[in-house]
DNA sequence: CTGAAAGCGCTAACAG
DNA sequence: CTGTTAGCGCTTTCAG
C-alpha cells in the first residue's frame, strides 16, 4: 500500500521548493540548469509520478478527453477510435471511451461523468438528434464535437464530423437500380438519429432521380442492430409483392438481413440484390460477397479530434461541419 | 463559461455549513430532515454537481475503473465490455475503456494514467505474460484483475478470469479429426500471450489423444490480426504436403485465413476443414458457415468485475483464477 | 531565477 | 445533530 510520493518529497530530496519542482516538471518558467538536474534526479530516484487529480483540481481541467460512442459492438465506431486516439496522444491528452449503447440514459450518465471529472473535451455520437443534452457541457466551457451524427438544436455551438449519408445511400440505391433490380427496399435506423434520416432521404432521392415510383411499404425503420435488421427483412419478404433488392443502412442490420434471407432460402444476388452501409473486414467473405458503402472511419475520428483541438466555435469562429465522402465498394451482392 | 457552482454556494443558499451539504449528498452521518430538504432544494435550484476531482483528491481514490483491452477492433473484447459495465454501474463505479492495441508501450501509458488518476481498480488483458507491468499499481494499492489472459509473475497477487483455452482448442482439433481430416494445422497468436500458448497446447494435446503424429511445419505463430492469419494460411497452402484442415486460434485471424483460402480457390469444407476460435454474429453467414469455439464473453467481463469488487488477494484471501468453459458450435466448415 | 503562501472543492475529524 | 477546521497535492501569483 505504498504511500504515494509527492512533490514535497521530491523538493526535499532535491533541496529546492515545490514550486521549482513544478516548474521543472511542467517546463514552465525558467530554472537554473543545476537545480533542474537535481530535481530530475530526485524524480527518478523516488519514482515520482505527479498526482493528476491534484493537478486537475488546481488547473480546473483534466488532460483527458471523453469519447462517447453509441455502440461499442459496432465496428464502425470502434475503428473510429484509433483516429481519435492518435490525434489526442499527439496533443498530450488521454482518451477515455464510454459506451452509451444507443441509450439516452447511459449517454446522460456519461455526460455527467465528463462534467464531474472536469474533462477537457467531449466527442459524442449522439443517441438522438433532439434529446441528447450537451448544454450542461457547453455551459461549463467544455468543448463538444459530435461525430457521425449531428444535433438539431446546436448548429452554432458545436463542431461536427459526418459522412455524406445522403450521397452514400444514393450510391447504394443507384447501384441496385442500375443493375436492373426494379424495386428497391430500404431498411434504415431509428429516425431520432441523423444518419438514419440522411440514408433514408438519399434512398428516396435516388428513386426519384431514376424515375422509380416510391412504395412506402418498402421502407422499414429498425434499430441499427442485428435483430432489427432480421425482422425488417423477414417482413419485407412476406410482402405480397416483395422487393427485388434492399439497401440496408448499417452494418449490424446487414448481418440480420443476411441471416433472414438465408433462413428463407432467398439467394443473393439472384432472388434479391443487397447493398449494405459500412464496409467490414469480412464483407468479402459472406456467402455472396457484399457490395457496401465504405466510410473513412479513421479520418472521421481524426477530424473530430482536430476540431476539438481547435477549440469551441465562437462569435468570430463559426461552428464547422466536416463532411467526408463515402465510397461504393462493388462486390457480388448487387449484380445479378 | 459558467463558473461551476461549489458546495459552498449550496451551503450558503441552504443556510447550512458545507459539511452538512456533504453529509446529505453522500448519505453519511445523520442530518435533520428539514435541513436535508433545504440542502436538496438548493442543490436543485443551483443545478449543483459535486466536483469529482476534488472529491477524489480528498478521498485519495476515484470511483472509476479502468478497463484496458488488448484490441478494440476485436469483437471478443468489445462484447466483454458490457459485462464489466453492468457490474461496475451497479456498484456505483464508472468504467473508462482504454485500447492498448497489443502494444506494450500503450499499455504502459494507460497504466500510468490509472496511477496518475488514482483509479480505484484496473481490469487488464495483458499484452504480454512476462512483460506487462502491473507492480506499480499493486504497490499503490490499486487492485488489478486480468481478463482473458494471465500474468506469469504474479499468480499470488492478482485475480484473473480466463476461458479454458486448452480445452477449447482440443474441442476444435478433435472436431476436425473426428470429421475425417487426416492432418490438422494450427494458426496461433503471439506466444507472449497466454491464450496463444494455451490454444497451441490444446491443439497438440488433441493430436496426441488421437494418436496423430504432430508435424511442426503445420504450426504457425501469427499476430491475432487479419493479415497475420492470411499470411499464415497462404504459407500453409504452399506446403508440398498441405494440411487437410486448420484450427485458427482467434476471430480476426480467421477472417484472414478465409480470405486466403478464397484467394487460392481452396473450398471449405471440401478442400480444407476449418474451425475458428470466437463465435461472431456473422459466423453463420460466411460462404461456408463457420464452426467455432464460442466464449461466454459477457460472463468473462462480469466475473472480472466481481473479482475487482472482492478486493485484492491477501494472506487470508488467495488469488482466484476463474476458468469459464467455451463451447463448440458446429456449422459447415468442419464437416465434409 | 527561486521560495513562500494561498487556495482549487471537497471530506473527515473534532468540537460543541 | 451541526459547524469549524484542517488539509488532500498541486500550481501560481507575488515578493524577494
Amino acid at each position: 500500500m505504498g504511500q504515494a510520493v509527492t512533490i514535497q518529497d521530491v523538493a526535499k530530496l532535491a533541496g529546492v521548493s515545490p514550486a521549482t519542482v513544478s516548474r521543472v516538471i511542467n517546463g514552465n518558467g525558467v530554472v537554473a540548469r543545476h537545480l533542474a538536474d537535481r530535481v530530475r534526479a530526485a524524480v527518478d530516484t523516488l519514482d515520482y509520478r505527479p498526482n493528476a487529480v491534484a493537478r486537475s483540481l488546481r488547473r480546473k481541467s483534466a488532460a483527458v478527453w471523453q469519447l462517447i460512442i453509441s455502440d461499442i459492438e459496432n465496428p464502425f465506431f470502434t475503428s473510429m477510435v484509433r483516429g481519435v486516439e492518435d490525434v489526442a496522444h499527439a496533443a498530450g491528452c488521454s482518451v477515455v471511451l464510454c459506451n452509451a449503447d444507443e441509450d439516452l440514459g447511459k449517454e446522460r450518465r456519461y455526460i455527467e461523468v465528463a462534467l464531474a471529472e472536469r474533462m477537457s473535451g467531449v466527442i459524442l455520437s449522439p443517441a438522438s438528434e433532439e434529446e441528447s443534452e450537451v448544454e450542461p457541457l457547453l455551459r461549463r466551457g467544455i468543448p463538444v464535437v459530435t461525430v457521425d451524427r449531428t444535433l438539431a438544436e446546436r448548429p452554432a455551438t458545436v463542431h461536427s464530423v459526418v459522412t455524406d449519408n445522403h450521397r452514400g445511400a444514393q450510391l447504394a440505391t443507384a447501384e441496385l437500380l442500375g443493375a436492373g433490380y426494379k424495386s428497391v427496399a430500404c431498411i434504415t435506423g431509428p429516425l431520432r438519429v441523423t444518419t438514419a434520416q440522411g440514408r433514408l432521404a438519399g434512398y428516396r432521392s435516388a428513386l426519384a432521380s431514376a424515375g422509380v415510383r416510391p412504395r412506402p411499404e418498402l421502407v422499414r425503420v429498425a434499430d441499427y442492430k442485428e435483430t432489427g435488421g432480421r425482422d425488417a427483412m423477414l417482413s419485407l419478404l412476406e410482402l405480397a409483392d416483395p422487393p427485388e433488392a434492399v439497401f440496408v443502412a448499417n452494418n449490424r442490420m446487414t448481418i440480420g438481413a443476411l441471416a433472414a434471407a438465408r433462413q428463407r432460402s432467398v439467394s443473393i444476388p439472384g432472388d434479391l440484390g443487397l447493398v449494405g452501409f459500412d464496409d467490414m473486414t469480412w464483407s468479402a467473405l459472406t456467402c455472396c460477397p457484399l457490395t457496401t458503402i465504405a466510410q473513412p472511419t479513421y479520418d472521421v475520428g481524426a477530424s473530430a479530434a482536430r476540431l476539438l483541438l481547435e477549440g469551441p466555435p465562437g462569435p468570430s469562429r463559426p461552428a464547422k461541419t466536416v463532411v467526408l465522402q463515402p465510397t461504393l465498394v462493388v462486390r457480388g451482392s448487387s449484380r445479378r
